[in-house]
RNA sequence: GCCGGCAUAGCUCAGUUGGCUAGAGCAGCUGAUUUGUAAUCAGCAGGCCCGGGGUUCAAAUCCUCGUGCCGGCACCA
């Protein structure tokens, strides 16, 4: 019955509430109160004032910055003199059902700027929402006793707010700006019925399960210990297998398409890092020491290192592409709030590769770097975006040659039809990037990979080759990285799959559960053979029932799982048993061991 | 770094207004059982209640300072 009513007017993409329209005589296409995107953005943001109306009466000292819609539904920015955590938020919730009761008409009043600036006079906050908006006649809605500083659109009446939650509680600074005081956020999410916000329950819950920090710990892939360090990644040996998979596939990887593997060192004089940039543009992150009288800087970036290897000899154009590549460990002080389970650390290793080009390449050397990118990710099954980020306020060079770079950038990807976002003054301090975001499974967005080109450091450190003509030519660097850094990637990739590893990466290939004690010469026969083929087992075979070993194998999302009993050992065979299908069937060791080889090959990249 | 919350056994969690020897399930160990496809039974062991300082006759519980974690903000692979 109520997907029937109109709660807004849109005319051309701009949405009016029924208030508006009728002020201003809007006509235009209804919209209905439903789950479209367009009654959403009215729902929520009604919503969100609803909240704030509970919030006033709550707390009536309460005051209130900004209460937007954002991608997954609403919050509010309000100041309060109590201390309020998560254990408030059903009492506010109750208190917004309570006020939805009273079916308030919310209605629109149009104001000269001054009288607002006069109803708010004691609102600091409300002053800070109007300084940033320039119109002379503002808006105010008002249901019941609340009224607030808004453009709209609301819904007609707050008996509309029937199906909300509200999320998070959190601290955010005012304006974004965290020079500002800080205020109490809190997120909430609104539907048009009941059973769409059930399912958004559920899917954050989905979210949840499937949670890298969790499932690491359940499946022993990875640790982390207060008396280590907060950010330092302790790999345990299922995660360690799971990265080495992924180190092996990818080293074939760069071989094939021509990079030489190179290690530089942990840490480098800090006057290298002076002529790179990095001690004055990216100090902060870094960690320095003292050997002697020296001070050192443990590394943040492979680059410098690189830089040292390609100094190492005379180049000549006929050298050109030089491509190093080494899975490189780096430290960088990532601020305490910032640590994220393997999302954000303080140690961890790209998949980092710069590749020494004459202007003339850049473009092929971009696009080869692209199709790679390509080739992984899609190995996946990872949809993934492009994003072009520019010169940033901090930075090195000449703006001609940040110019130049861009350019480039943007001229290797349009002229090869790929589609890219802008992020303005997103780039490195030293040259511009192409950034790879990727979604997964269920519809996230991680950035992973980025390509970066720079004119600067070649600058800086004086490189060159010798061109056709004898002539004393600068180098460009291409700076890239695929998975971003494996910690990251690993994490992305346990969320991705749930746990549930495809083969080719996963730590464990093959469970073995031998029936009985005479069964486990046989079992480790096949461990032995599973090895000499780089397929990894673990045996089952604990003093525990057949059903409860099969059981916690299961529980390990190991891909395959093989039983062994007296029929087996007589026939060279096992007894395959598939864990999604929960089917069974049998078939010869060789065909098996030929089997898991087949799919492990199917992946290359 | 900022705001708010949290920290009890290897893991997941109980533990009342401060009050006896801090509990459970899973995991672990020992024994019995030797199993044909998702939890066999019994017993045992396991704790500086995150760390330092304080309040109190008495602290896992209250206060305080650290450390770490969680949710956001700000910052970024």
């Amino acid at each position: 019955m109520l997907e029937n009513i109109a709660i807004a007017i849109k005319k051309g993409e701009q949405i009016y509430d029924l208030q508006t329209a009728h002020a201003l005589g809007i006509e235009g296409e209804s919209v209905h109160y439903d789950n479209s995107p367009d009654a959403l953005e009215v729902i929520r943001h009604s919503t969100a004032h609803l909240m704030a109306q509970a919030i006033k009466k709550l707390y009536p000292e309460a005051k209130f910055f900004v209460g937007p819609t954002v991608k997954e539904g609403f919050y509010y920015d309000f100041k309060v003199e109590h201390e309020i955590g998560e254990g408030d938020l059903k009492r506010i919730e109750k208190t917004m059902l309570e006020l939805a009761k009273n079916k308030d008409e919310i209605v629109r009043i149009e104001l000269p700027r001054k009288e607002v600036e006069a109803k708010f006079a004691g609102d600091h906050l409300k002053q800070a929402v109007m300084s940033r908006i320039v119109d002379e006649k503002l808006t105010v809605y008002k249901q019941g006793e609340f009224e607030d500083l808004c453009r709209g659109p609301h819904l007609p009446n707050t008996k509309f707010v029937r199906f909300f939650k509200l999320t998070k509680i959190a601290g955010a600074y005012l304006g974004g700006d965290s020079n500002n005081e800080m205020l109490t956020r809190i997120y909430g999410i609104a539907f048009a019925d009941k059973e769409s916000l059930v399912n958004y329950i559920t899917m954050m819950e989905e979210a949840e399960k499937r949670d890298h920090r969790k499932l690491g710990n359940e499946l022993k892939l990875f640790t982390f210990r207060e008396e280590v360090g907060a950010g330092f990644p302790i790999w345990l040996p299922a995660g360690a297998r799971l990265r080495s998979r992924l180190e092996q596939l990818l080293y074939k990887a760069h071989r094939k398409r021509g990079y030489e593997p190179v290690r530089g060192p942990e840490m480098l004089r800090s006057d290298l890092w002076k002529v790179s940039g990095h001690y004055q543009n990216y100090g902060e992150n870094m960690y320095f020491t003292h050997i002697d009288e020296l001070e050192f800087g443990v590394k943040p970036m492979n680059c410098v290192g690189h830089i040292k290897m390609y100094e190492e000899d005379l180049r000549s154009y006929r050298d050109l592409p030089i491509k190093y590549f080494e899975y490189g460990v780096v430290h960088r002080h990532e601020m305490t709030g910032a640590l994220h389970g393997l999302f954000r650390v303080r140690e961890f290793t790209q998949d980092d590769a710069h590749i020494f080009c004459t202007a003339d390449q850049i473009e092929s050397q971009v696009m080869e770097v692209m199709d790679f990118v390509d080739r992984i990710m899609k190995s996946f099954g990872f949809q993934y975006n492009m994003m072009l980020s520019t010169r940033p306020e901090k930075a090195v060079g000449e703006d001609a040659v940040w110019e130049k770079a861009t350019t480039a950038l943007r001229n290797a990807m349009e002229r090869n039809g790929l589609v890219y976002k802008v992020d303005e003054g997103g780039g490195a301090f030293y040259g511009p990037k192409i950034d790879i975001k990727i979604t997964d499974a269920i519809g996230r967005e991680w950035q992973c990979g980025t390509v970066q080109l720079d004119f600067n450091l070649p600058e800086r450190f004086a490189l060159e080759y010798t061109g056709e003509e004898n002539n004393k030519i600068q180098p460009v660097m291409i700076h890239r990285a695929i998975l971003g850094s494996f910690e990251r990637f690993i994490g992305i990739l346990t969320e991705h799959y749930a746990g549930e590893f495809p083969l080719f990466v996963a730590p464990t290939q093959v469970a073995i559960v031998p029936i009985a004690e005479s069964h486990h010469a046989y079992a480790k026969a096949i461990a032995a053979r599973c090895i000499d083929e780089g397929i990894d087992t673990e045996i089952y075979a604990k003093n525990d029932s057949l059903n409860k070993r099969i059981r916690t194998a299961e529980k390990s999302k190991v891909p395959m799982l093989i039983v062994l009993g007296d029929e087996e050992v007589a026939n060279n065979s096992v007894a395959v048993r598939d864990r999604r299908e929960r089917t069974q069937y049998n078939m010869s060791l060789d065909a098996f061991i030929t089997l898991i080889k087949e799919k492990m090959s199917e992946i290359h990249f």
